[in-house]
DNA sequence: CCGTATCCATTCCGATACTG
DNA sequence: CAGTATCGGAATGGATACGG
């Protein structure tokens, strides 16, 4: 199998993964989206990515429509990148990473990122799974339906 | 930057992402989670990879302590894979990506997976990120706090 | 049925040098 | 600053053959 046939496949997780799943697209499109980063030489130098690796990505990542290129006014050639709502919406799927990866990958309090509402401080609650009328979700209640053939019982 | 570096890395994301994040991982722990495919064979069917990638895949899952193995008591030496409690964990992750996938790869009713809750049938709503107090927070009333020196603003 | 071992092609990645 | 061009080494992936 081709990586780039996922695009086509029937199921939504391959396909948004081939468009963010590669090895630095997500950690690129996180520093956009959840921390503003636009410019090129700031995500390369935090990233430590070389120039080139970036530079294919970001593109691959504006052909998508995650991503957006914006020239900045003043003179120079300064450009910046800033996430589409296509980008933008992909922060419900960092964020619950964000906290799989603190809670698997880091000692109790010890890790060094911290996610909170902007204008109360509050912390950001546990991500939940819910039903259309609200009541939360455990993996064992969800059924993923098959509308093409096979149905699959968890 | 070695790719393996990432395990080290000062973030969330970063660790998170370099468990599942390389090509095949996520595709075997959605099969494995969401769909409850736990045998070697059925898995290689349905996503199309090699049997020595998924293997390596599989073993190093296991390594990660997101898999493990159980022997199937009947003859032969069958085997199923299933996920542990930090594999299970990852459908608050998967589900916000299938949903993000489902939104900007397919056509309004046009994809042929769907979430249900099991028990009633019912839709699983679109995944909204809270705060501690439940308030849903959209992408520009997140902060992310960075402990260990630079703060950042989106 | 469940893998492992080997081989080969392709891709990925980083370092460096170069352009506007 | 913001890239592009090129090059060589490393990792990835698929096919096939083999073993428990």
């Amino acid at each position: 199998m081709k990586r780039s046939s996922l695009a086509d496949a029937p199921c939504p997780i391959a396909r948004g993964y081939n468009a963010i799943g590669d090895w630095w697209s997500l950690l690129v499109v996180t520093h956009v989206v959840l921390l503003g980063r636009g410019r090129f030489s700031q995500i390369q130098d935090e990233l430590g990515i070389a120039k080139n690796i970036l530079s294919s990505r970001l593109r691959k990542l504006v052909d998508e429509g995650i991503l957006e290129r914006e020239a900045v006014a003043e003179g120079g050639n300064r450009q910046v990148y800033v996430a589409t709502e296509k980008g933008r919406e992909l922060y419900k799927v960092l964020v619950p990473l964000m906290q799989w990866g603190q809670t698997y990958f880091f000692e109790a309090d010890d890790c060094p990122r911290e996610l909170v509402d902007r204008s109360t401080g509050l912390a950001v609650a546990e991500v939940s799974i819910r039903s259309a009328d609200g009541r939360e979700l455990t993996l064992d209640d969800l059924r993923v339906l098959m509308h093409d053939g096979a149905d699959s019982s968890a």
